[in-house]
DNA sequence: CATATTTTTTTTACGACACAAATTAAATAT
DNA sequence: ATATTTAATTTGTGTCGTAAAAAAAATATG
């Protein structure tokens, strides 16, 4: 994020990450770093044990004669790497190692929606905890916890101004962690969260630029520019939940009227099922949308415009973004809801027209551990960055 | 925009010309470079001209004893630079010295307001060139052309998807220009013009990050991230005025419904207004503003809603980029139709409320001549790179 | 089967660059 | 005159990345 400073040594390692498994001249070619130096920083890497040799090479990308290449990986036992969501009812923990394999996965109710700041961080140890216990490590082994949950959260300070999960405003998160656990952690939106995940593990692999809808309960969105999250002067950017669609609006959860989430959120689509009586469910949003599929021409309507707004959401993001690309991520229940092809229509027809092709959008459900590994993802990045700092100074 | 590369020559440079006048030893705190090297890219830039000594030395912050600081500044009669703003009915040319002053101003009416691709290069030349006689400069002697028009403009490539002022759509510009000038030219859409007016000579002076909203006939949105220019995969980001404000709403001149641009547009304030009947002006803005500065119900109502729609683009703007500073920039007469301390208080009361300050809003005023200076500051910029770009390939 | 060929990796030598430290320059204070 | 202070320049050093050369490790060939 600041400093460019080990850049070289950063852009090998994630050459080797990204690739999974690649030689050293092909390190070369995708970095455009010279070979000399590519033997340089891996013989480095190597000797810290951040990565490792494949001997059995399982020939590549090689070809018949000359010297084989011999791939590198980075070496996935080097560290343990926590990632945990925080949900309303429950905690979602996922150990990865080194190398973003998943090596455990974990979840544990929670007791209460909302907390203080120790019982929340309590619950973040004793989770953490269990999870190791279940697979018969140490926390102590764990070298980073990525940390995600709802909320208006500084990431660079883990700092949480407001949380649904927290009862205070204004938390020294970070803090609180620290006290508890004995691995750095690193807090962030969980919005942001399912943009790293989408970058390491899911649609934006290789992709320097994009823009990460989620849809669930609420509407969120990560903002991925140059590699990297946009944050916004406070850290609290990208609320696309509460940009507003309608003036003087439906009241939102946050208090303001008119905010996108007023009209998506699951919580929007009951309250006009409720209104309508008329023996329409409105307790659920999946037997809501049941009633619709079976042509309730109610329910239908509360879906469709629900969708509209949604799409007017995603057009107004293209129409300033003007991204590459479009991930509009989500439970599988809560995309077919919005009727992918139809949103897609509507939004198509509505960004400004350009005789250029349009932004990619990709459509891309995923299950709930999916939180977690962003989170997981995130403390990956971060840990590295940290281990290669010290490399960096070490050497100096 | 591509490499960081002379990054030092460059970021003295910088130093140089936003200080006006500094001397080396400041350069080397404000750029944190060391002294050494502070001499080294100096002495580099003063024998290849951009630079010169300020010999009488008007003791800037120095101190009594000692030997005498000698502070630099640009030089200004390095290069004359141009910029252009093709508006509907006329082009304003502003030519600036190297440091940023003005040294001529020049307007000139155009006949059409659309016209053929050529037609519109040679509108460009001609009134280049008038405004090089006079005041009596060639113009062989202008380094380079920034030309800021309306449209979706793809900066990079000097290309042009659409235009008003152009017949054709996807229009190789830079191309056309290049067959009938001799100098380099840099297109750029108006909006991003004005956040480099503001960058270099406004409110944005020292900000790297911050985003201009123009308010003219329409809606325009300039972003500068890390003190470049937001444009987007296409170029055509940052359309703010077509972003939508209501679900199905007014239609737009862009052919679509609902954009914000079709509710505090000119055009849709004076539809309103003639709708109505009953006597109020329809066809100035101006004269419909004195019939609700004078108390007239109905009038007020189209200003406030207006104003009101207005207000919801700048939240949806603070929610997505929680940037650190927002300047409303535009004529004095059009700030004062939306009445800006009103409109504030909209905003504030509208944005995701944190507990943390919110984002300064700055009102900026200004004549029509600033949308020329902004090309001009983004020529200014252009040429620097490429003479400092020319001085690290000569030394190599 | 020795030798040529091919391809990958490592080593070597060099040029860029920026910096700290030392030096020089140019003024004022005593 | 000389000391002091501050600014600018010079000098020598270390880091970094590279090109070119060398070495390594395989296959192809007559």
């Amino acid at each position: 994020m600041q400093d460019q400073r080990e850049s070289g040594r950063y852009q090998v390692f994630d050459a080797i990450r990204s690739a999974n498994q690649i030689a050293r001249i092909d390190i070369a070619k995708a970095t455009s770093i010279s070979p000399a130096t590519v033997t340089a920083i891996t013989s480095e890497l190597l000797s810290a044990g951040l990565i490792k040799e494949l001997h059995p090479e399982p020939t590549p990308g090689g070809s018949k004669r000359g010297r084989p290449r011999v791939a590198l990986s980075v070496c996935d036992n080097a560290f343990l790497i926590a990632g945990m969501k925080i949900a309303d009812r429950q905690i979602s923990i996922v150990l990865l190692d080194f190398g973003g394999e998943t090596v455990f996965e974990y979840a544990q109710p929670i007791p209460e929606r909302r907390m203080t700041t120790d019982e929340l961080a309590e619950i973040v140890r004793g989770g953490l905890h269990a999870a190791c216990e279940a697979c018969k490590r140490k926390m102590e082994d764990v070298a980073g916890l990525g940390l995600g949950m709802a909320g208006l959260i500084d990431a660079e300070r883990n700092y949480i101004y407001w949380s649904p999960s927290l009862e205070a405003r204004n938390v020294e998160f970070g803090d609180a962690l620290n006290k508890v656990l004995p691995m750095p952690v690193f807090v962030d939106n969980d919005a942001n969260l399912v943009a790293k995940a989408e970058q390491h593990f899911g649609e934006g692999q290789g992709e320097t630029d994009f823009i990460v809808v989620t849809i669930e309960q609420g509407v969120g969105m990560g903002i991925v520019i140059g590699n990297e999250i946009y944050r916004g002067e406070r850290g609290c950017g990208a609320e696309l939940g509460h940009t507003k669609v309608q003036l003087e609006g439906a009241m939102c959860r946050c208090g303001q009227r008119g905010c996108l989430e007023a009209y998506v959120g699951d919580y929007a689509l009951l309250r006009e099922a409720s209104v309508h009586g008329q023996g329409l469910p409105h307790d659920s949003v999946p037997a809501l949308y049941a009633h619709a599929k079976a042509g309730d021409a109610t329910a239908l309507s509360i879906f469709e415009r629900a969708g509209r707004m949604l799409a007017m959401g995603l057009v107004n993001v293209i129409n300033i973004f003007d991204p590459k690309l479009v991930i509009l991520s989500g439970e599988q229940a809560s995309l077919d809801f919005f009727d992918g092809d139809r949103l897609l229509d509507w939004v198509k027809s509505s960004v400004v027209q350009v005789d250029a092709p349009l932004p990619e959008i990709k459509v891309h459900p995923w299950g709930d551990l999916m939180w977690a590994k962003g989170a997981a993802a995130y403390a990956i990045e971060a840990v590295t960055r940290l281990k290669i700092k010290e490399l960096s100074s070490n050497a100096a």
